[in-house]
DNA sequence: TTTTATAAAGTGGTCAGACCACCTCTACTT
DNA sequence: AAGTAGAGGTGGTCTGACCACTTTATAAAA
C-alpha cells in the first residue's frame, strides 16, 4: 500500500508531468488554476497549495490577472528561506565569519582566470578609494569577485552572509590585504592567493 | 509603498518570527492552522499555502490529527522535486557541485588539526570498506569531517548540498582519493590537502 | 476608417464554511 | 484495573463566493 499521499503532492507530480509532456519551457504559460482543478479532479485550494510550493522553489512565477508561468531565471528563493532558518538556529558569529571567509577566498581564486585587465583596473579603483570605509570597500570588492565566478549559488550564499554580517560586529581585513590581492591579479600569481588569505586571517 | 506582498508571504515571515520569538526547536509544535489563522488575521487557506511551502522545504512536518511540528531532520522532498523539475539544467547542477567541493575541501583542512588518532583510524575503516558504494563512502567520510570542523553552519550547508547531490548524477572522487587523504592525516601533511583536492577535481 | 472608451471575460488572491479522517484523552462501562 | 466508546482538537479537502487585476472584445466617438 502506498501511504496515501496528500492531494497537493500528487498535483505537484501531475504538473511536472504536464510540463514534460507539453515540452513547456521557461516563460511558457501553465493552465489556469481553475482549469487544472477540473483536469486533475482536485479542489482549487489543493492546486494552489502545490503552486505556492513550486513558486517558493522559484520554479514558477504567478502574475495577478495574467496567469502562472514557468520561471525564466533561477531565483534561489529557496536558498534564501533555508538560509533564514539555518542562520536563525546558528547564530554563532565565528561560524558565519569562517564560512564567509572560505567563500571569499575561493571566489577570489575562481575569478582569477576570468578577470580582464579592465576589471582588474576597476578593482584597483575600488581599493584606492580613500574616502570609503573598509566595510564599504570590502563589500564592493567581493561583490565584484563573487559575480565573476559565474556561480549563482556561491554568489547568493555570499550575499546572505554579507547581509547577516552587517548585523554583527565583523572584523574586516586590513586595508593592505585588498591592495595585495589586486597586485596578485596583476602579476598573474594564482598560487599566492591562498597564502595571502592565510596571512591576513587571524 | 510596499509592493503589496501576498498574504502567504507575510504568513511565512510571521511564522519564522514566531519560531524565533518562542525559541522553538526541532520537534516542537506549532500552533494549529485555525489558531494561526486567527492570530495572524488571515484565512486558513492562506496559512496552509505558507505551511505547504515550508513543508516542501523540509522545515516542518505535519501529522494528520496531531498538528504541525518543526522538523528534526531535513526531508528529501524538496530535493526530489527540484531534481525532477529543473535540475536537468547543467548550470545549476554545476553550481551546486562546485560549492559542495569547496566546502568539503575546507572541511578537510579545518578538521585536520582536531583529528585524534582514533578518529583517523575510524576514517580509515570507512575508506577500507569494500562492500560499500563510493557514494556511501563519500557521505559517511565527509559527514565525519564536516562535524569535526565544529562549525554548525558549515555542516548544515554541506548536508543540504549532499542531499541535493543524491538526486542528481554526481561524479564522486576516485576511490584512491579517500585513501590518500587519510594517509595525509596520518602523516600530518596539512599542506598537501589542498593539492590533493586539485589533483582529483579534474 | 481609425482611435478611444467601455464592458466583459478570464485569471490569480483571499476568505468563510462545511465535511471528512485521524489522533488523543477522558469518562464511562465492564 | 482494564478496556472501550465518545468528544474535542487537528490536519486534509472541497465548494462557492468575492475582490483586484489584465487582456480582449465591443461599441462609441473622432
Amino acid at each position: 500500500m502506498t501511504p496515501k499521499q496528500k492531494v497537493y503532492q500528487e498535483v505537484l507530480h501531475e504538473i511536472r508531468k504536464f510540463i514534460e509532456n507539453h515540452d513547456l519551457e521557461p516563460g511558457d504559460k501553465l493552465p489556469s488554476e481553475r482549469e487544472l482543478s477540473e483536469k486533475l479532479q482536485a479542489g482549487r485550494s489543493s492546486i494552489r497549495e502545490a503552486l505556492r510550493a513550486i513558486e517558493l522553489l522559484g520554479l514558477i512565477e504567478t502574475r495577478h490577472g495574467e496567469g502562472t508561468f514557468l520561471s525564466t531565471y533561477r531565483s534561489y528563493q529557496t536558498v534564501d528561506l533555508l538560509a533564514s532558518f539555518i542562520l536563525q538556529e546558528n547564530k554563532t558569529k565565528n561560524d558565519i565569519i569562517l564560512v564567509k571567509r572560505i567563500i571569499e577566498k575561493e571566489a577570489a581564486k575562481i575569478a582569477f582566470s576570468s578577470l580582464t585587465e579592465k576589471e582588474i583596473a576597476e578593482l584597483d579603483e575600488i581599493v584606492q578609494n580613500q574616502t570609503a570605509e573598509t566595510a564599504q570597500i570590502h563589500r564592493t570588492f567581493f561583490n565584484c569577485l563573487v559575480k565573476k565566478t559565474d556561480n549563482l549559488l556561491l554568489a547568493r550564499i555570499w550575499m546572505l552572509l554579507e547581509e547577516f554580517s552587517n548585523t554583527i560586529q565583523v572584523l574586516n581585513f586590513h586595508n593592505a590585504f585588498y591592495r595585495e590581492l589586486v597586485s596578485l591579479y596583476k602579476a598573474k600569481a594564482y598560487d599566492l592567493i591562498e597564502p595571502l588569505f592565510h596571512k591576513y586571517s587571524n
